[in-house]
Parts: C-alpha cells; sequence; structure tokens
DNA sequence: GTCTATATTAGGATAGAC
DNA sequence: GTCTATCCTAATATAGAC
C-alpha cells in the first residue's frame, strides 16, 4: 500500500493519519491500522505502545502538515484581503472534512489532554495567524476599524469547519464553496470604500 | 435513568439520543445503550431490528428538536437581522457540540442513506429558513443588495456548526461566541447605512 | 415483553519464538 | 524487528425459555 521504502513505522503512521481522517479515533482499530499498513501485530507494537501513541504520532504530523499546507498560503503577498480570501478559496478535499477538525468531535481524543494538544495548538495556531492578518488589514486603511480582527478570524475558521459539515451533511462540495463566498461578501463589507459598489474586491490571487 | 413512567422503547430512544450525541454512532455500543436505558439485550431487539434501526429513530427525533428549537426564534418577530442575530445568540450547550452536525463526521452515518437523510434534511432546512429571512431583509432594504441571501445562509449555519469545533477544540465555550460575535460585526456590515457607524444593529431581542 | 443463554467477530494487547 | 500464539473483553446479534 506504500512505497517498499518507507519504513514499517512509516507506514503506520501514514495508515493511521489516513484512517483518523476517514473514520476518527474511536472507529480505527489497531488491526485495521495494521492491514492497511502491511504490517503484522508485533511489529505495530515493537514499535509503538499501542494505539493512543501511535495516534498521538500521527495526530502531530497532520497538524504540522496543515499548519504547512495554511502557511504556504497566508504567507504569500497580496493584500490581507487578497490573502484571506486565497486561504478560504484554496484547493481542498471537502468532502473528507478536515483531519484536524474531526478530531474535535472524537470523545476519546477530546477526553486526552496529549491528543487534544496538537488539535488545539492548529486550530489556534490558524486563527491567530488570521488576526494577524486581519489586523495588518485594518492598520493599513484596507478595513474598516470595526471589524475585531481576533473574533473575524474565529469567524473565517468557524466558516471553514462548518463548510465540511455542510458538505458532508449534502455529499456534494458545492456546500461549502457556498458558505465561503458568502463570508466572502460579508467581508467586502468590512472593506474600505464600503458605501461604494461592495463587488469589487481587492485583487490579486485566489486559488492554492 | 429515566422516569418510571416512559416506555422502554422510549427510554431506548432517548438513551440513544444522548449516546449519539456524546460519542457518536460508530463510538455507540448496543450493550452501552442498554444500560443508559435499564433496558435488557433482549428488550431492545424485541422493539428495534437492530443498532442501525434504533439510531433513526433516535437520529430522526434529534433532528426534529433541533428544527423546533431553530423555528421557535427563527419564527419570532423583528427585524431580519435581529432573527440571525437572535438564532445566533440563543443559549446552547456549546461543549456538547450540535447533535445533528456531528453525525456528519461519522462514517458509518454518512454512509448510509436512511441515516443521514435526517441529518441533510435539517440542515438544509435551517440554510433555507435562513436564506428566507434574509431575502425579506434585503428586498426590504434592511441589507444591501449584494448580499446573497442562500450564500450568506451558508456561511451563518457554517459558523455555529464550526464554532462548535472550536470550543471542543480549547475546551471553553468562548471561543464559539468570538465566532459568531465575529460573524455578526461582518454581516451589520452589510446593514444598510453601511457607511455609518457600523456599530449600531437593528434593534430588538436578543437572546432564547 | 423481558430475560438468560449462546455465538461470532472484532478490539486491544502481551508473550515468546524466530 | 517481525511473526505466531494466546488472552480477555466488547460488539452485535440470535434462540428460546419464562
Amino acid at each position: 500500500m506504500y512505497s517498499a521504502r518507507m519504513s514499517t513505522p512509516e507506514r503506520l503512521i501514514e495508515s493511521t493519519r489516513e484512517l483518523l481522517w476517514e473514520r476518527g479515533y474511536v472507529g480505527t482499530s489497531p488491526k485495521a491500522i495494521q492491514q492497511h499498513a502491511g504490517a503484522g501485530q508485533g511489529s505495530m507494537y515493537h514499535h509503538f505502545a499501542g494505539k493512543p501513541d501511535l495516534a498521538l504520532a500521527a495526530i502531530r504530523r497532520t497538524a504540522e502538515e496543515m499548519r504547512a499546507t495554511a502557511e504556504a498560503v497566508l504567507g504569500g503577498s497580496g493584500s490581507a484581503y487578497a490573502r484571506v480570501e486565497a486561504y478560504l478559496l484554496r484547493e481542498r478535499d471537502v468532502l473528507r472534512g478536515c483531519p484536524v477538525g474531526r478530531l474535535t468531535m472524537d470523545p476519546d481524543v477530546i477526553a486526552s489532554d496529549e491528543l487534544r494538544a496538537p488539535v488545539t495548538a492548529t486550530l489556534d495556531w490558524l486563527r491567530d495567524r488570521l488576526a494577524g492578518i486581519l489586523q495588518e488589514g485594518v492598520d493599513q486603511g484596507e478595513f474598516a476599524p470595526a471589524l475585531d480582527p481576533r473574533e473575524t478570524a474565529s469567524a473565517i475558521v468557524a466558516t471553514v469547519q462548518g463548510g465540511y459539515v455542510l458538505a458532508r451533511s449534502s455529499a456534494t462540495p458545492t456546500a461549502f464553496d457556498a458558505a465561503v463566498r458568502g463570508l466572502l461578501v460579508l467581508l467586502r463589507g468590512m472593506t474600505t470604500g464600503c458605501g461604494a459598489p461592495v463587488d469589487a474586491p481587492a485583487a490579486t490571487t485566489s486559488s492554492n
């Protein structure tokens, strides 16, 4: 299932990431991981203490990846609005949901401080990163001062996370897109020159 | 665990609703349901065909309840903005998440057309209900014409669903509130008289 | 309607051979 | 490091007595 060059621990972690994304922590069994990784029982318990230990490694990696993916877009150039838009419009595997956010609905993950920590850290980082960008926008007069950077950032992250919910509910990615477009229109409304035709956004990029 | 007057099927359904909310479909076993309901093995299988059958009854009821709760606020009086605000600010058991939306992350629920149907119907209804209210607001000049009722409604529902994610991630309800407040500020920005101090909302109600 | 077997597979892991 | 054997409990029922 994986390149022959990949070590057994690597294959186990990658398999766990896949299954955690697809079925969550509660729905993922050690046996399923082993089969997906093409590793034996003993092999798994040799490299990892057990399911929670392996899940922790998987979650940490997934969290790190999500952060890097977001930073790749958010760290780009362009106006504050443009960068936020680029983040919201970037390509996503919408129907699979957010591999980090979905863990939030996993009772065993939430119950464990260790397993929850990377989730909290990642979502917090994302919100703060967005808040920083929005703050820049306010400082430079791009956004109206009424815009609270931190709360707006929360709304943006929430819209994305909730967009996944809507998409999976209706089994179509367009539900996600609708929510994002709705938010972007509102955000453009806070752009200075708000009395002017609100349909003229900032400019520049779009996808990633 | 329940009133002695409650019938066994009733207790089973209510128990299933609780557990589905708390642990999801995958994380809820028939045995756990029976124990929570104070019913025996045979009792459960006498009244229901099995776990999926019981879950369907539970999900349908939860969906219906959510709809009624939302309608109680959305059907109130006041401006379009006021009703949307009342919906967003209504009291919620934030840290428990949305009993309907969370099912969306349950692989077995999503894989079953029957189990998914009530989820889809409820979220679709909510979005459409909000879209209707927003449309009224646009028609009556309360909101700028640039506001797309349907997409804005999607963004609202998504913010709520995602707000639960943020709250559970950080283990505090305030994360939900931040997202909602962020969205409300943006929504007020689409209110006519947008050039004016944006901090003066429509009026009337607030919670429910 | 409810209860008590009984059954099968999976979950989650340990022990020890190779 | 990996494999096989073994263990115990839970998951998800079915069968049949009461």
